[in-house]
Parts: structure tokens; sequence; C-alpha cells
RNA sequence: GCCGGAGUGGCGGAAUUGGUAGACGCAAGGGACUUAAAAUCCCUCGGGGCUUAGCUCCGUGCCGGUUCGAGUCCGGCCUCCGGCACCA
């Protein structure tokens, strides 16, 4: 009997499909299609077990839809712009475009012998000029339009990376790349403005409800940040000027008791003469820790009540939301109250809750309660106040109604080589001018000195500067700042529908019988909860401009999203050494010094904790088909996966046992493949079995994507059949139909081995080119079902009987049981509660 | 602080609509085969108690509630994980 070798069959059947051209995808009008879309790896050097799992879990989903019958696109690229690549480039001296194409060449081997079913000939690499041009001629549209444009800014800037980031790329001040501490620099910068989507991008939300999972959609709505209140102007008391404030609490107008500015309020350089403590102030802007401030001197006029209030510079309020400049309510706003408190102001309670207030305060009051003091809205309850005060504002013309985003306008100016060329040119006399869409792409220049010193690569690269004004011909200077690679991500789920990967945005454009029409939107998307804000928001965004534009028709581009748990193992740790690698560890000791080793907390697996597994080695030791089994076995999807060495022999073992089985009986089964199926006695419940496994791995698939339950079955059904004995040629032609059906049960999960055996027994190559299997109903009913006897809610009694029957025999079979009857003994019965095919309860 | 999510055997995890808690796998223990080991196969496997072929009590983070019946629903806590965080 042939031994089971992994890699034999892997690298076998992985040709055969290739040769085939199984996976590769066309238009097909009388299919029903199912666009499935894993996200695109950034081509760092090797994959790592994260890629296996999330790709794992798009393989099995896309060859599930295509034995179902779907016409399905599945697709794989590069998100191949970025900083590593500039990095390598600076430590090693490698041009950034060798060192990604040759780490996209070994990571595309990767995943070819992980046998995941991609139409390769749609590949995109968004480094390519091919690909770069879009992003180009999508700025240019978008600047048409005016959704891009410059401005000067505070940003938020690297000194590491040495670039500026986005506010989404910020994780607790500090990079989210390099983790250093994050500073503002003054800088001009290319923005798209996504600000004007705001309100689309969050009731698009309600709509993505039931297909992306409830947090994703929680996190974007937080991101989005939307909130209504009233924007009203305070006048100074000398008349001079008047400052504009925003408010969600008007209701709480009668307890301001100062205004606040923000210190980069234009107005605080005019109140303040004493410009060296106003400087002082804004060092400490955006210090979350202290509450600083500082009296102007000058007092405004509350409209509501003509009362003159002191006007204050205050650190903590934001020059970016709102005004700029708020009313403060200390009784009513806990950052009022410490600022109150810190400068000795007055704090006046107006909204008092049912229980009453104990004052002084000791804390601001934000919750609801009964209005006071506040003219002829006094004793309103406050919510309804707040509406009042709205619209008597607006009726007397003192302010308006309006509604304010957390959301910011995204920056995408990157002072760094390896990205996309924004495609503006300078000139003196047009000013900023646009590069002809004919003239796309702005080629990325190859010979750059790439020093990391801060300079912006292009800037110090003459060729590159130094160009011909298209509107007046004259001497013009490019930009020389690059594209934030989020904008690559942004639309590349479009790339994709192009067949052969010959991307032409342009010939699509309003295009009634665009590929594009017929692919999206992406029907599954999978992949890191990481991106839940960043990739997904610009990606919504992107696809509302798209279809402005005329290329798609939907506004979402991710109908369903399925977000997977990361891949996390056990670390090792010296108190000496640090973190150890597992053979770094003898007997519970250090290997380097004897330290008693700490077994730390499980956690992602990362290179600098030393905790990670290498594919390869995964895929030599057990094979791709272990690989994919066990990572999609060990939990669900969306849960986080805990490593185990012991699990993934576990894995093999199972696929060790199926292949003995399935090539010692190989000669039986093929001698009754022309028989029909005959069921008798002996082999009812393994074909019973056989119609439950089906039912149960589909719904699993299906409708949850609960693949470790799906697999779970499969091994019951393994299980039944490895301890069935045949008897006569009708037991075999049962046993074929169970090995059958578990083969192509298993085909998504395990696919090499699925297709080995499916040939060993005598069928046709591919097993992916048959149909999903089919369960019947009447087959998958059990004919006596374990019947359960409670007394008050306890099990006293289980008995085994028919299922066909009705509630009375049931109640009758359940009266009369002996062990039911001792604790019956002398007992009236209340009640007796029956739920066919499951239990008799009786209450006593 | 606010918004999400989770807490079940020694471990990863099942239990789909409120109906037998612990499927499946791993680990562990016992046995078979073997000169031996590995591999493989078979059996046991939540905890306690008893008069131990069996019987019985307890058990899904904690407290309470609804219900004939709660891992599942409701209220209140605790712990852990993730996100946001001076957003007025």
């Amino acid at each position: 009997m042939r031994r089971y070798d992994p890699e034999e069959i892997e690298l076998k059947w992985q040709s055969y499909w290739q040769e085939k051209g199984l996976f590769l995808t066309g238009r097909d009008p009388h299919r029903r299609k199912f666009y499935c879309l894993e996200m695109f790896p950034y081509p760092s050097g090797k994959i790592h077990m994260g890629h296996v799992r999330n790709y794992a879990i798009g393989d099995v989903i896309a060859r599930y839809k295509r034995m179902r019958g779907y016409n399905v696109l599945h697709p794989m690229g590069w998100d191949a712009f970025g900083l590593p690549a500039e990095n390598a480039a600076i430590q090693h001296g490698v041009h950034p475009a060798k060192w990604t194409y040759e780490n996209i060449d070994y990571m595309k081997k990767q995943l070819q012998r992980m046998g995941f079913s991609y139409d390769w000939s749609r590949e995109v690499t968004t480094c390519s000029p091919e690909y770069y041009k879009w992003n180009q001629w999508f700025f240019l549209k978008m600047y048409e339009k005016g959704l891009a444009y410059r401005k000067s800014s505070a940003v938020n800037w690297c000194p590491s990376c040495a670039t500026v980031l986005a506010n989404e790329q910020v994780i607790d001040s500090r990079c989210w790349r390099c983790d250093t501490e994050v500073q503002e620099k003054e800088l001009e910068q290319w923005f798209l403005k996504i600000t004007a989507y705001a309100e689309e991008l969050l009731r698009g939300c309600d709509e993505l409800s039931g297909g992306w999972p409830e947090h994703v959609i929680a996190m974007q709505r937080n991101w989005i940040g939307r909130s209504e209140g009233v924007e009203m102007d305070f006048p100074l008391a000398d008349g001079s000027s008047s400052i504009r404030i925003f408010t969600t609490r008007p209701d709480t107008l009668w307890g301001a008791t100062f205004v606040c500015l923000s210190p980069m309020h234009p107005l605080a350089e005019k109140l303040i003469e004493d410009t060296a403590r106003l400087e002082q102030l804004r060092a400490s802007y955006g210090n979350t820790e202290d509450k600083e401030g500082l009296f102007t001197g000058r007092y405004a006029i509350n409209p509501m009540n003509g009362e003159r209030i002191p006007v204050f510079i205050a650190n903590f309020v934001l020059m970016e939301y709102g005004t700029g400049a708020i009313m403060s309510v200390p009784a009513h706003d806990q950052r009022d109250f410490e600022f109150a408190r810190r400068y000795n102001l007055p704090i006046r309670v107006v909204i008092v809750p049912e229980a009453g207030l104990k004052e002084p305060l000791d804390a601001a009051y934000e919750g609801e309660g009964i209005v006071k003091d506040s003219g002829e809205f006094s004793g309103m309850k406050n919510t309804d106040a707040i509406k009042a005060i709205g619209q008597y504002i607006e009726k007397k013309g003192i302010g308006k109604r309006v509604v304010n985003y957390r959301l910011r306008d995204w920056g995408i100016s990157r002072q760094r080589y390896w990205g996309t060329p924004i495609p503006i040119v300078y000139c003196d006399r047009c000013g900023t001018v646009p590069v002809p869409e004919d003239e796309l792409p702005v080629l990325l220049p190859e010979n750059v000195t790439l020093s990391g010193t801060g300079l912006s690569p292009l800037a110090q690269t003459e060729e590159f500067i130094n160009t011909r004004c298209p509107e007046c011909g004259g001497r013009a200077r490019r930009e020389t700042d690059t594209m934030d690679t989020f904008v690559d991500s942004s639309w590349y789920f479009i790339a994709y529908c192009f067949p052969d990967g010959e991307i032409d945005i342009a010939a699509a454009l309003n295009k009634e019988d665009s590929e594009i029409h017929y692919w999206m939107p992406v029907d599954q998307y999978i992949g890191g909860v990481e991106h839940a804000v960043l990739h997904l928001l610009y990606s919504r965004f992107f696809t509302r401009v798209l279809k402005e534009l005329g290329l798609v028709r939907t506004e979402e581009p991710f109908r369903r999203l399925l977000t997977q748990g990361m891949v996390c193992k056990e670390t090792l740790r010296c108190p000496e050494h640090g973190w150890l690698l597992p053979e770094e560890v003898d007997n519970g000791r250090c290997s380097k010094c004897g330290s008693t080793v700490i077994h730390g907390r499980v956690e992602k697996m990362s290179k600098s904790k030393k905790n990670v597994v290498d594919p390869d080695y995964l895929i030599k030791t057990y094979g791709a088909d272990t690989s994919r089994l066990f990572s999609l076995f060990a939990a669900p999807p969306e849960k986080d996966l805990e490593w185990s060495d012991r699990g993934i022999e576990g894995a093999h073992r199972f696929l060790h046992r199926l292949w003995n089985l399935v090539q010692s009986k190989r000669q039986q089964l093929e001698a009754v493949k022309d028989s029909p199926l005959q069921t008798s006695e002996n082999s009812m419940s393994l074909y019973r079995k056989t119609h439950q496994s089906i039912k149960k791995a589909t719904g699993d698939i299906e409708q949850r994507y609960q693949f470790n339950t799906a697999i779970a079955q499969l091994m019951e059904l393994f299980n039944s059949i490895s301890s069935f004995r045949p008897d006569n040629d009708g037991d075999w032609t049962v046993l074929r139909f169970s090995i059958k059906s578990l083969l192509l049960l298993l085909s998504p999960f395990a696919p090499h081995i699925a297709e080995e055996l499916w040939q060993a027994i005598g069928e046709e190559p591919s097993i992916f080119e048959q149909p999903w299997p089919e369960w019947d109903e009447e087959a998958a009913r059990e004919e006596e079902i374990e019947l359960v006897i409670q007394v008050n809610g306890k099990v006293r009694s289980k008995r085994s009987v028919p299922a066909s029957l009705d509630e009375d025999s049931l109640k009758e079979i359940a009266l009369s049981d002996e062990k039911v009857q001792r604790f019956l003994d002398g007992r009236q019965v209340r009640k007796v509660i029956v739920v066919r095919n499951r239990l008799v309860n009786i209450v006593v």
C-alpha cells in the first residue's frame, strides 16, 4: 500500500489544477457569481501563520461556492508599496523594487504550495506603473471634483519613519509601524475630502449590519463620530469681536460660567498680549494629564441671559473639532468642572436629577434631569429642553443647529520614495497644475539616493523634480510627495475585475456591460480586524466616489465581512536573555544560562517575541493539507487561535488514518463503482450518519462559517466509516457512498488528499468539478430517539423509543417508566410537558 | 470613562430556536501488538459521596429573577481581551 506522502500528492495536484486552468475565471451570465476576497498581503519576505489562516478560510469558501455551482472570482495580489522596502534599501543597499519583486516571487510560491485556488491571471501588484497609474488617475478625478486639495496643517510626524502619518495611523500617540512617539509639524499636505461623505458613510453602516461583525460597524460609527448640537456666537463685552462656540448641550446654556478658546484659535493671539505665556500654553496643548488655562482679561456675553462671563484660553480645547471654542458648564461637564476647580470659577447647577444633587458637587453631573434657573425652559426635562432651546436659538437668529463629525479629511502626502507620485506640478506662472491624464503615469524614477536622512528622496532627485508646465510649457517643479499606501488598497478589489490583469479604468467608465458591474460588490471579504477602520473606511469612501464617476454601481464594496482572529502562541522568557525560541529551552531552563524559563502569556505570534511558527516548516513536515486543516479546526474563524504542536499532529493523524483506510479498501471500493446503492440493516446506520453529516457540515459551512464544527462532523463520519464492517456487495456500495461523500465534504479543507483519494477509488478528477453532495432529509432522520424523562426538570430516566411516536404515547411511556415511578410515588402529577423527539418533563 | 466581545473539564473547543452540558480533537491513565521503542489499534477520562453491575448529589465567572425547564433570556456585579479617549 502506498504511504501518505503529502509533498508528492500536493505538488501533483497543484500542477494538475494549474494546467487545467481550473480556477481561472471568466464572466458567465448563466451562473450566479460569487466574489470571494481575502486581504492581499504586504510582500514582507515570507508568509506567516496569519496569512495561512486568512487564506485557508477564504479558500474553503471559494472552493465550496464553486462546487455549489457559483461562478467564483477568487483573486490574489500584492500590497507592494510601503516603507519596509525603503528601509531595506537604506539598511542593505537593495533597491526597493528588487527587494519587493523578490519577496513577491518567494511568497507567491509559498501561496501556490499551500494549494489556494486563486485565479493568478488577475494578480495585481500595486507598485507596478500599470497599477499606480490609476491611483494618479483617481487623484486627478478627485482634484477635478474638489475632493483632493492641498492645505497647510499640523500633521503627525514620525521622526523614525521620517514621514507624515494619517490620524488613523497614530495609535496612543505613537507610530502604527515603528511605535515611535509622533511629533507635531506644520506642513503643506494633500488631503482627500472623506468628510464630504461622513453622513453617507455613517448611513451606509446600517446596510452593513448583518453582513459585517457588529463590533466593526460600531468602530466605524465611532470613528465617524457624528454629533448634533448648536453653534452660536458669544459677543465680547467690549463689542470688538465675538466667539463662536459649539455645544451638544444647549440645555445647559444657563449654567455656562466661562468661555474657553483653544490655544490654536486665531482669536487667542488677539486677546492675549503676553505672547510668551500663550506659547507656553500651546506647548501643553494636547497634554491630557493637566488642564491649564490663561485668563484673557476679557469677558463675553451669554446671549441667552445677557450675563458677563470671563474668557479663558484652555489647553484642552481642540482647534480641530467644532469651532475651536466652547462655553464651559462646570456643573455638567467633567472637564469644565476640573478646570473650574483649578481656577476657582463658579459652578452653577441647572440640571437636577430626580434624586437631587448634593452641593457643592464633587464631580460634574452629566446625566438627565429637570432644567432649573433657565428662564422659560425651567421645569422641562433636559432632553426636551435640548430640542426646544435649539429651535428657540434658530428662531431668534442667534445661532443654528449643526452636525459635527469626529472624522477628519484624509492626509495622503508621504515624504517617502516607495509610493505613488502625486501627479501635480507647480509652475511659477500657473500655480498648482494637475498632470494631464494622457501623461500618466508619472513614473517613479529608478535612480534615487535613499539615505534615510529625513529629506524626501524625490525632493533630492533633480531629473524628477524638473519638468515643464502642462499649461504654459514653462519650467515647473513636480510634487515630490508620494501617496499613502492606503490609497492603493482602497480600490484593488475593482482592479481584480479586469480579465487577465489588464486594468483599464478609463475604458470601463460608464460602460454598460463592464465586468466590474458583473463582479462587484465583493460577496465575502476576509481579513484581520486591525483594518476595521483604516482600510475598510477608505475603501468605502473610494467606492462612493467611484460610483459617482460611473465606474461601479454599488456604494458598499464588501457585502459580507469576516474578521479572523489572531494566531497566538505561548511565549518563553529567560530573566537574563529575554524572549526565547522553543529550541533555546532545555528542560524548562534557558540553554544559555540555566535560569528557569518563564512561560509567558499566549500572545499574537511575532518575531520579536520569538513565538512564531514558520509555514515553510509546517509544509515540509506535515504538508499543506494538514496545515490548512489544523488552522481551521482549532478554533472558529473569528476567534483567536492558539497554536498547539500537539494539535497539528492530531490533524495530521486524521488525514493519515483517512489515507490508510481508503487505500486499504480501494480495490473493493472500485469494484462496486457501477453498482446501484443498496442499503441493509447492517449498513443503515452508516447510511444515515452520512446523510446527517452532509447536512451538518453543509449548514456549518454555508450559514455559520463554523469550520471547526464542520470538520468535527467529518471526523465523526470517518469514525463511523472506519468501524463499519461490510458483509456483502450491497454494504460495499454504501461504504463507497459514505467515503465519496466524506471526500467531497473534506475537499474544501484538505483539497489535495481529497483529490488523490477521489482518484484512488476510481473516480475521474477533478473532485472540484463535482457538485456539492445533497442530503436526504428522510434518510438523515433517526428511527429511534433517546427520550429523556424529567421529573421537576431533573433527568430521571432515559429510554430509547421510536421517533414516530406522538405526544400522548410519549407521555404514557414517561408516566409508566419504572424509574420515574419512584419519583412520582404518592405525589400528584400537576402537569406534563412533552417536547417531541426530545423529552418529557413531569411536574409534581 | 465610553463602545464592543468573552468567561464552559487538565487544554483547544461543542451545545444552531430556552429542552440530555462537555460533540470533535489534544493531553493523561490502562491494555493489545513488539525483543524493545515509535507508530497503530482497543478501553477509561468534569467533580464529590455511597451500601459501587448501580444509585445519588454538585457543576457553564459571582448574586438574584423569569420559566415546567436557563450555558442560552432579564437585572445587578466581578474578571479578562479589543477599540476609542479631553470630540464639548
